[in-house]
DNA sequence: CCAATATGGATAGTGGCACTCTCCGCTATC
DNA sequence: GATAGCGGAGAGTGCCACTATCCATATTGG
């Protein structure tokens, strides 16, 4: 196909797939002539990709590049790729050190080791988690972090189902793509759900003019 | 104090805390000679807040004073609160309309009734979630849709301790100031958390046994 | 065959955002 | 009385994700 269509199919216009052409993204169509090319539902499905990492994910076109430079390298291991998407999620930069963020380290480390997470507290995520604790307490919503365990229980069972999800899959492009997927859109999904949660949880509490119901689990 | 004062306090230069002041995110100090005004601690924290929201809720600066204005005013009921913030944390305007859309709506209602949440799937959460759908639907991985139910099992206690938090505030000015940092930055928190639940179990599924490579090798 | 439209490629320009700079006349402080 | 800081306001900056324009060439419909 050429580019038109490319664009009808995609939604996304011809000037910016040529932007994103120019910027290493999509990669270039084949020349059939000097000035003609032909795109194929490879195309289509990359610039799916990067709009969903985009326009749901929230992500950078400098860290989707990132992300789709290390899909592309095969000689990339999977969770190398789930650690360069988790670390392009949250462009968080540490912070300003200080013996705040020290403090907050030093509870990322314990956390893990409460809960056995093979995970490093040095790691982007761990990094992250650290500099929300931090904003937390300078926010003066340090009690907030009493709900870190609470947190913590509920990350494991989304997390296995994650892992669930991409293990199912057995072409390497899929499964590193579904890694992506997984994490940027996943964290778009729970969020939503957890807000839906929330109008839930307020009706309740706080009153919608309906009586109080007892939930299952409480 | 002044304004240097509060800048050092704050972390936040002066030139941007006039910004601040300029755009109605933070009041003006009180004015003690035509061109001189003392700041107190009220100023204080609520720089403190813009910036957590700034920087680790990634809000932008509209919709920080669409917030906070919602908190000021004394006549905005809580939930009411929880909804402008959670509004404002995915600036997702729908989408495309079309049969996708409406099909993905469909189904949040239907977990909606499934779960029995008091919630409606057209609030800005259930939009959201819709729109989440449709573009795991679009980059060819509908099958994470798959997930939702464990995903939503897993919302539902993060909710629950969410409101418990929220419920032990008194005053209303810190209550409904914990339904923002809650909304907010309990969303950076789980996220995190969820990364760190990710390396877990990558570690155990693809990593077990073997010695840890460093980043950035392969 | 020819006019209208589409194409690849490149450079320059746009609009939004979050600041940041500069200037002014005035004030607090050493 | 010199110096630093101050409140206020307009203009400028840098980044980002496009978007517009231009050119020579290709394809397409009549």
């Amino acid at each position: 196909m050429r580019i038109g269509e490319l664009s009808r199919r995609s939604g996304v216009s011809v000037p910016t797939i040529k932007f994103y052409v120019r910027e290493g993204l999509l990669p270039a169509g084949q020349l059939t002539s000097p000035n003609q090319a032909s795109y194929d539902s490879g195309h289509e499905r990359r610039l799916k990709l990067i709009r969903a990492l985009l326009d749901v994910g929230g992500l950078s076109l400098a860290a989707i590049g990132d992300v789709l430079h290390t899909i592309d390298d095969p000689a990339q291991p999977v969770h190398n790729v789930l650690g360069v998407a988790a670390k392009r999620i949250t462009a968080l930069e540490g912070g300003e050190p200080g013996p705040e963020l020290d403090d907050a380290r030093e509870e990322v480390a314990e956390l893990l080791v409460r809960r056995g997470w093979r995970a490093e507290a040095h790691s982007p995520a761990g990094e992250a988690l650290a500099g929300v604790l931090v904003a937390l307490r300078r926010a003066g919503h340090g009690g907030f972090v009493e709900l870190l365990d609470d947190y913590a229980a509920a990350a494991e069972p989304v997390a296995r189902a994650d892992l669930d999800y991409v293990g199912r899959r057995a072409a390497r492009e899929d499964l590193v793509e579904s890694v992506v997927i997984g994490t940027v859109l996943g964290e778009a999904m729970f969020s939503a759900l957890r807000r839906l949660a929330h109008v839930d949880a307020s009706a309740r509490a706080y009153g919608d003019g309906r009586p109080r119901e007892p939930r299952g689990a409480g």
